[in-house]
DNA sequence: CAGTGAGCGAGCTTCCGCTTGACTT
């Protein structure tokens, strides 16, 4: 008989926690939530005091069986999720579930696990909050009527299938409203004048900055004017200490950051990686909001730096989290074993691995010390001064380890070198002076992971739903990772040589950007309608507000139900009403003018299947009236910018493009984009070019293309059997057969040299296994 | 796969947070 039952979130927690405990323990993973409101219905019921109906999902009842019978066999169970409100109601829904004897249950949580800590844990049980679990309940209840609430109105204003919620609504009003700022922004123009200076040995050059942009040319070309006759003096040279301080220890957001701007991995392409880091026993885990570090880790860091670096290099440092919301249910995200230098992996974790062993170790280590020497140039008869500035690294402290990545993505700040040796009064010869006119910088476009530091920022999500929110907002089609490119933009440059003051116009691509967040049109219609008829919800204090209410619910102070009351009473009538409106048009819908043709009214809106364009207005009344004709819109066209001309092109779809072997080339828009038809064949036009521009070359060039490909695509065909082939696929070769696919095992090494007997044997076998689910294909 | 799409029809879509597999054409 089993005495103790352990249940822990995680099964790879469970397996080291397993190792602790000895044999009186089994140790088990309920792998997260096991109950939740069902996933098709409501599933709240408002006029029973919103009572939340929940139920054990497919997936889950296997484990729950498991759980079960082991339950019933142990003389204690120990629940021992983390101790955050998602956990607590983690441990209460498994009470519930597997009808658990409070005599026999125990409620334990644990912050590192080390041997002490779970020992100390197990002697000190509680019970289950339930204010706690309460507020993770209120928590639920909320965002289920928000997206259920909301999600439904968008089906019928906008597009059937859209989806609103309390995180995802105020990620894509985020990344709308900068493309706004954006597209609002008018840059301002300065000169920036550096001079460049030879020191009285006659040799050595000095660069040096004029302490103010001027503002015009005719400023600037005066200050050139100025310096023909002006005599230069070092008037100051002053030297003060700076220190640089090391970054707190990754927590899932700031993994996330810099795993983007040092290794350019995407926010779910850092969690996959991490998460295998985890499930080997490397690191520990990687979803927390919390800085900490255990006294085991802060103990084994001391060790290593004192051992490689010396005990100048050793700093203890403490770090506390300022994130709103935080709930530190974990520790910080760093190796297990931080002498672990070398780990057996891909090249993709072991590169996560470092970056996260290193910083780990820097959060421990002393400040780095820079010497800051700035030298003050006079110019006689101007106000303005000249100065040098030059950095010396004194003591390079944490920086021998790890040095956190920026974001700037405009003009790169300069290193400051090392200055040359000057003295006061020192008199100076001006070699050269240019002014270079510069622009104020628009403010950037998010990039996956600064818009999670920003809804980090603003306490909404949490570290596990960070990445799949982002996956979201691109599914719905809201925003889209893509690329802006830039436009050209002159600038000019005065240049001060040997006396003589010259001017050249210069060209600049401003403004390019390469995979930010960008708003689609549905994204931007969506939100306006969601801000204009629900801006609480929209508001960036909105989370924070209802977490206040839920804080005191957990704190005993405020009956949960009464909190989602009465939000309830002013959301559902909002929801009533806005749903009764009836709109004659659709949302964002926007009419261009007439067509000069037939007269009819040209408008432009979200369609079933997307932006479109319609020509002709609707008549419900009159079934003989004609139809409107409709139109997609093309990448880089925008409900919001298209104009009557590019519109009426569109109707031009699908056109004759050329010819070639004698059977025409038609260019058109269809269910999966713009494409060119040929000889019964279509092949998808690439973004570089357009349905409705595309020439007879670049056409012909494409049908060519998809021949090669074609070739390539087929490895190996047998005579004897047509139907049997071997071909290259996304996931390499795979056996195709009667129109079915089969995988190679992995046993073959070259599938070039499969016989047709071993490929035929290959297909009989999988066979045998049931059929592998065909995805299901949206239809209609 | 593909010249889609204005409304009699039938039913479907959706939230946020916990956690991993199953399975890939």
């Amino acid at each position: 008989m089993q005495k103790n039952l352990v249940i822990v979130e995680s099964p790879a927690k469970a397996k080291t926690l397993e190792k602790f405990l000895g044999k009186d323990f089994k140790v088990m993973s309920s792998y997260g939530h096991i109950r939740d409101l069902k996933t098709k219905e409501f599933s709240v019921d408002i006029a029973n005091n919103y009572k939340p109906e929940y139920v054990v999902p497919d997936d889950k009842k296997k484990i729950v069986s498991e759980l079960k019978s082991e339950a019933k066999k142990a003389e204690t169970v120990w629940l021992a999720s983390d101790e955050d409100r998602e956990g607590e109601a983690i441990s209460w829904h498994l009470a519930e579930v597997l009808k658990l004897n409070p005599e026999k249950t125990k409620r334990i949580v644990f912050h590192e696990i080390t041997k002490n800590a779970i020992l100390h844990a197990i002697e000190t049980p509680r019970h289950i909050d339930v204010n706690l679990v309460n507020a993770q309940q209120a928590r639920r209840v909320l965002d289920r009527i928000v997206g259920f609430e909301l999600s439904p109105i968008l089906w019928r204003k906008v597009k059937p299938a859209l989806s609103a919620g309390r995180v995802q609504s105020v990620a894509v009003r985020l990344i709308v409203e900068r493309e706004r700022e954006i597209n609002a922004f008018v840059s301002e123009a300065s000169f920036r004048v550096i001079a460049e200076f030879v020191l009285p040995d006659g040799a050595t050059l000095l660069k040096a900055e004029l302490n103010k942009r001027l503002k015009t040319k005719e400023e600037a070309t005066q200050f050139l004017e100025a310096c023909k006759k002006a005599t230069f003096t070092i008037d100051d040279i002053s030297t003060k200490p700076v220190k640089k301080t090391p970054a707190a220890p990754f927590t899932t957001s700031t993994l996330q950051q810099e795993a983007a701007r040092k290794l350019g991995y995407s926010v779910s392409q850092t969690m996959m990686l991490a998460q295998r880091l985890y499930e080997s026993g490397l690191i520990t885990y990687m979803r927390t909001d919390s800085v900490n570090l255990s006294d085991l880790a802060l103990g084994t860091a001391k060790e290593a730096i004192l051992e490689n670096y010396g005990e100048k290099y050793y700093k203890f440092r403490k770090y506390s989290t300022k994130t709103k919301g935080a709930q530190e249910a974990h520790e910080a995200i760093r190796p297990t074993y931080i002498n672990n230098e070398d780990i057996t992996g891909t090249a993709q974790e072991k590169r996560l691995y470092e970056l996260i062993r290193k910083r780990t170790i820097a959060s421990q280590m002393a400040d780095a010390e820079l010497e800051r020497t700035t030298i003050s140039i006079d110019i006689s008869g101007l106000k303005e001064k000249f100065a040098a500035v030059g950095e010396v690294l004194v003591f390079d402290g944490f920086l021998q380890v790890y040095r956190e990545g920026t974001d700037d993505d405009g003009e790169k700040e300069q290193e400051n070198g090392l200055l040359p040796p000057v003295s006061l009064n020192d008199a100076l010869k001006l070699q050269e002076t240019v002014a270079t006119e510069r622009f104020t910088q628009r403010p950037p476009r998010y990039t996956e992971a600064s818009l999670v530091r920003r809804l980090e920022e603003l306490g909404i999500g949490r570290p596990s739903t960070y990445a799949p929110t982002i996956q979201t907002i691109q599914n719905r089609e809201y925003v889209e990772k893509g690329d802006k490119e830039g436009v050209g933009r002159e600038y000019t440059v005065i240049t001060l040589s040997e006396g003589k003051i010259t001017e050249i116009s210069k060209t600049e691509i401003a403004g390019a950007d390469r995979n930010k967040l960008i708003p689609t049109d549905i994204g931007i219609v969506v939100n306006d309608f969601l801000m204009e008829y629900f801006p609480d919800v929209l508001d960036y204090n909105f989370t924070a507000s209802v977490e206040k209410e839920f804080d005191a619910v957990a704190e005993g102070g405020m009956i949960w139900t009464d909190a989602i009351g009465r939000f309830y009473n002013v959301f559902h009538p909002i929801v009533e009403k806005t749903s009764a409106v009836r709109t004659e048009h659709k949302v964002g819908e926007r009419e261009l003018g007439a067509d000069p043709v037939s007269g009819k009214p040209v408008f432009v809106k979200i369609g079933r299947f997307g932006p479109v364009v319609q020509l002709g207005a609707a008549n419900p009344d009159d079934k003989n009236a004609p139809k409107p004709q409709f139109a997609s819109l093309i990448k880089g066209q925008s409900i919001e910018t298209i104009t009557l001309e590019e519109a009426l092109k569109l109707f031009e779809l699908p056109r004759t493009a050329g010819e070639f072997e004698g059977k025409e080339i038609v260019a058109g828009i269809g269910r999966f984009g713009p494409f060119i038809r040929h000889d019964g064949k279509f092949i998808p036009i690439p973004k570089n070019l357009n349905p409705l521009t595309i020439s007879e070359e670049e056409s012909v060039e494409l049908i060519k293309d998809k021949r090669t490909k074609e070739a390539q695509r087929s490895i190996k065909k047998f005579e004897e059997e047509p139907e049997m082939e071997i071909l290259n696929g996304r996931f390499g070769p795979y056996i195709s057969y009667k129109k079915k696919n089969y995988k190679i095992p992995k046993t073959v090494k070259e599938p070039k040299e499969l016989t047709l007997e071993e490929a035929m044997k290959i297909v009989n076998e999988a066979g045998e296994k049931p059929a592998t689910k065909k995805r299901a294909v949206k239809k209609k």
